[in-house]
DNA sequence: CCGATCTCAGATACACTGACATGC
DNA sequence: CGCATGTCAGTGTATCTGAGATCG
């Protein structure tokens, strides 16, 4: 890259000029993670849904109904906004929200059967987009993508929330 | 957590069911970076610096003082927001936009003395956060956590805009 | 008149903060 | 009473769209 570094009217400069942009990982993540976002996000509103939806699905699967606040533990989405997640999904008959016998403060969140159809879709979904964002990797080599950014999560999220 | 698999009533269901949301390289890239650019964003914050400063400043060290176009193509930074950036650059003195003799729809904007000082500040801090983000991963895998985002940049960079 | 450039106003999604009412 | 829960309103950031103005 760097021909010459004695250029002083152009765009070297004094010390050595690192491809900045093109190497700083916070840079390269932010970029990769847009881009990878906005194919995710436009390919789950072209089945009505958003992120969040997905999220709060996928988590209602594996770890059973639960309550708001557990649900917003489980799926790092704001009780705030979980509020309207929960009022599009249980419209649509995909979650039911139920107040909780044994604490009227809570509600209960339940998945519907359509709730598992729709979650299946989205999966089906995802996985197609995930090998287009994937796609310049090797089978190997997306596992080890996968790992470190397994292990960049689980070091940091301990740190400022609970686990996933 | 899931003891038998053979519970209907639980968070199993018939088919597999795999840690999604830990799993998905899709969210698992968005919470990293989620958590990468907080960092990022509240450290320049100390500076009273945005990530877009930064984008600015380094692009023009790299590659020269540039039209307010093509400044937005280098930095992915879309021209209507490049605006407010440059006003704010320009107001501290960091960068000079000057009317092109060329073609005097364009604005050129240039790093200043004081401009290359702030980014030497940007660059120094953002070293170190990196170095926290990057934590839980040992040098050999920083190196290859870093290639891999590379290529899927380079792979999805190519199809949806210019190189960087 | 068409097109490129710069600028501004608005829209969307995500993430967070604060306040409030209710029930424990 | 304090504390947890759910709800609502509002803030801020990042990104994109669309319209207008100016110049070539």
């Amino acid at each position: 890259m760097s021909s010459s570094a004695s250029d002083m009217t152009g765009p070297g400069d004094g010390e050595a000029t690192p491809a900045r942009l093109r190497n700083r990982p916070t840079r390269l993540l932010a970029l990769v993670a847009l881009h990878s976002d906005r194919l995710v996000t436009e390919g789950l509103a072209g089945l009505e849904a958003r992120r969040w939806h997905y999220a709060a699905l996928a988590s209602l699967q594996e770890f059973g109904p639960a309550s708001q606040t557990e649900l917003s533990r489980r799926t790092r989405i704001h009780r705030s906004d979980l509020v309207a997640v929960i009022n599009e999904l249980a419209e649509r008959g995909f979650v039911e929200r139920a107040p909780d016998p044994a604490d009227r403060r809570r509600n209960v969140i339940t998945m519907t059967p359509q709730g598992r159809g729709h979650l299946h879709r989205l999966d089906d979904l995802l996985a197609t987009i995930e090998d287009d964002v994937l796609a310049p990797l090797a089978p190997a080599e997306r596992l080890q993508f996968t790992e470190l950014l397994t292990r960049l999560l689980d070091h940091h999220g301990r740190s400022c929330f609970r686990d996933a």
